[in-house]
DNA sequence: ATGGCTACGATCCGTAGA
């Protein structure tokens, strides 16, 4: 099973570019965020012509979260239960027996700012959450923008972020507690190239300087990190025109 | 020099992303 999470930056605009990495790629299920369209205008038809079925959380202009796959989606659930959220950010479905969370956690602003408390108790919901899943569904996978760069090797100058929205401590220590709970960095159980990220300022030149963040994660619980043999950033839909600022990442699992 | 793009929904600028 090709497991892969990309954040779209509006699905509107991506949606060629969907489809297209979509032929190419042939991932079973998908991840998508920041779709920033509502449910009415969640391009169904056109992703179930490419061979997907789908389940979407959207809201009209910004968050909004689906989960596209190939079998069928079963006991989907919309926001984190219990958290009161006015921003569609997570989604969750059943497929072929795995449990799939799709997360875009908040991008916190700026340390100490109002939106940076919210990310804050925003990941200590979604870790409750998730212990729950764990305990609940042996085989979890959590994929999504985390907007937490884990270490300094995933950012490219971890001088000039240091303390940083997306690599405070803070942000690091919640980032850690989701691995507490007994979920491990799938990209991280394998060998990478030096300067991995999955996001690239759209200004200053960011891609072409590979002046990024790794901050597109997919968690695995155990049985499910023991069978995936690789996890890679795929940073061609990045070079298209007009690109999303994130590219997809993608893990695979093996079905024995 | 704290900016530089991009998307969106509102106008021809403000908000948000990261």
């Amino acid at each position: 099973m090709k497991l892969a999470t990309w954040n779209v930056n509006s699905l509107k605009v991506r949606l060629g570019h969907l489809t297209d990495w979509l032929a190419a790629a042939q991932p079973d299920v998908v991840c998508l965020q920041e779709l920033k369209l509502e449910d009415a205008k969640f391009p169904r038809e056109e992703l179930a012509a490419a061979g997907y079925q789908s389940a979407c959380f959207g809201q009209k202009t910004y968050n909004g979260v689906a989960i596209l796959a190939r079998a069928p989606l079963a006991e989907v659930e919309f926001g984190i239960p219990g958290f009161a959220d006015e921003q569609k950010r997570v989604i969750a479905a059943t497929v072929g027996g795995v449990r799939v969370v799709c997360v875009y956690c908040p991008n916190g602003q700026a340390v100490g700012s109002d939106k940076y408390e919210y990310k804050l108790r925003w990941f200590t919901a979604l870790r409750d959450y998730l212990a729950a899943e764990r305990a609940r569904h042996p085989e979890l996978a959590v994929a999504g923008d985390f907007n937490v760069a884990p270490e300094d090797r995933d950012v490219h100058d971890p001088k000039a972020w240091e303390g940083q929205v997306h690599v405070s401590g803070p942000e690091r220590s919640a980032w850690r507690a989701l691995l507490e709970t007994g979920l491990v960095d799938a990209f991280r159980s394998f060998e990478q190239p030096e300067k991995s990220f999955s996001w690239w300022d759209y200004r200053m030149m960011g891609f072409r300087r590979n002046a990024g963040l790794r901050i597109d994660h997919i968690l695995l619980s155990p049985p499910l990190s023991a069978r995936c043999t690789g996890v890679s950033i795929d940073k061609a839909p990045r070079r298209l025109e007009r690109p999303s600022d994130h590219t997809p990442v993608i893990a695979e699992i093996s079905n024995i």
